[in-house]
DNA sequence: GGTATAATGTTATGTTATAACATATACAAG
DNA sequence: CTTGTATATGTTATAACATAACATTATACC
């Protein structure tokens, strides 16, 4: 990887209304086809459309309605087919599923040693960001080591208003 | 733990396997009728019934499990009746609701100052306990502040090994 | 080219949750 | 005590989310 002296994204700021989203998209499924081929999946045409489905913004966005997106076209592509791939795309790290939304979203972090599934939700425009805090997560280690509990995975989820969009006065 | 000279049960520890489950219950009953009384809200008979068969055990129950089980002797009770009476509870802060597991737990921390929803879940024997940390909740706080997020609500669902069971080695 | 593996197609069904409207019950004011 | 109003429940239907099971097709590797 060549060096990049700066990323059109800052990873840890919210998504900011006007940005530049076709780049999001495009370096997503950059990242997308050099996970597969690093680890010698495929990322076939109906896991790269619903990739790039879900990629459309940074809304989480349901099964269905990747389905219906889909088949705007006349299609006939069947619920299984999107789960699938949206099983695949979750395996190789490249989507995340927010269990408060049943909704899903593209990972902005991949190549990361992340897998810290912390989010951030606006009430409002509806976008949801990565936090991935590394003080929160060592909070939560220890939170969690101190009940005597073996951590296998977690959700956090925070729903909320974005610095983009107010709180109701 | 020797002495017990308190409370039954430490709502800081994981509910032990043969605890006397029998007391969380009537604790829980009665803990919701007085919050009931000073809320001036209703517990019913279908919502003391739900509110019941949730404290049956520490293992999260899902409304149609819930559904099951009170048309057992014959009933004809509709989903829609567990689902506003889940929606009850919820609202009176005498359930959770588990968004990783769609499902219900008893609030063991009625009268307290939490609202905090996190949980720790174990993957052997199932059984959900919260943890509301106050450092965890601090370091969500501080985490979410520095993105310029304002908090409305948390989800924090911690999936893993409870204290009584091993993970698979 | 043949064969094993992976991916997709197809049909059906399971599971969780809510909408919409009808009826009944509690409770306070008169 | 009876009547009005708000609250709660009953009832029916359907929406929304997700998986099981088996058939068929595509890909890769020898």
């Amino acid at each position: 990887m060549a060096t990049r002296t700066h990323k059109h994204t800052d990873t840890h700021a919210f998504p900011k209304p006007g940005h530049n989203h076709d780049r999001c998209t495009a370096d997503a499924l950059k990242r997308a086809a050099a996970v597969c081929a690093q680890r010698k999946t495929r990322l076939t045409d109906i896991r790269r459309e619903v990739l790039e489905l879900v990629w459309k913004s940074h809304v989480p966005v349901g099964a269905y309605d990747i389905l219906s997106q889909l088949n705007s076209g006349g299609g006939r592509t069947a619920p299984m087919a999107v789960y699938r791939a949206l099983e695949f795309l979750l395996e190789n790290g490249l989507v995340h599923r927010l269990a408060s939304l049943n909704a899903f979203i593209g990972c902005a972090h991949i190549g990361k040693d992340h897998h810290a599934a912390q989010f951030l939700i606006c009430r409002v425009c509806e976008t949801a960001a990565e936090l991935d805090s590394a003080p929160l997560t060592r909070a939560l280690t220890q939170a969690v080591a101190e009940r005597g509990f073996t951590i296998d995975s977690q959700i956090v989820e925070i729903s909320g208003f974005c610095p983009h969009c107010s709180p109701p006065t």
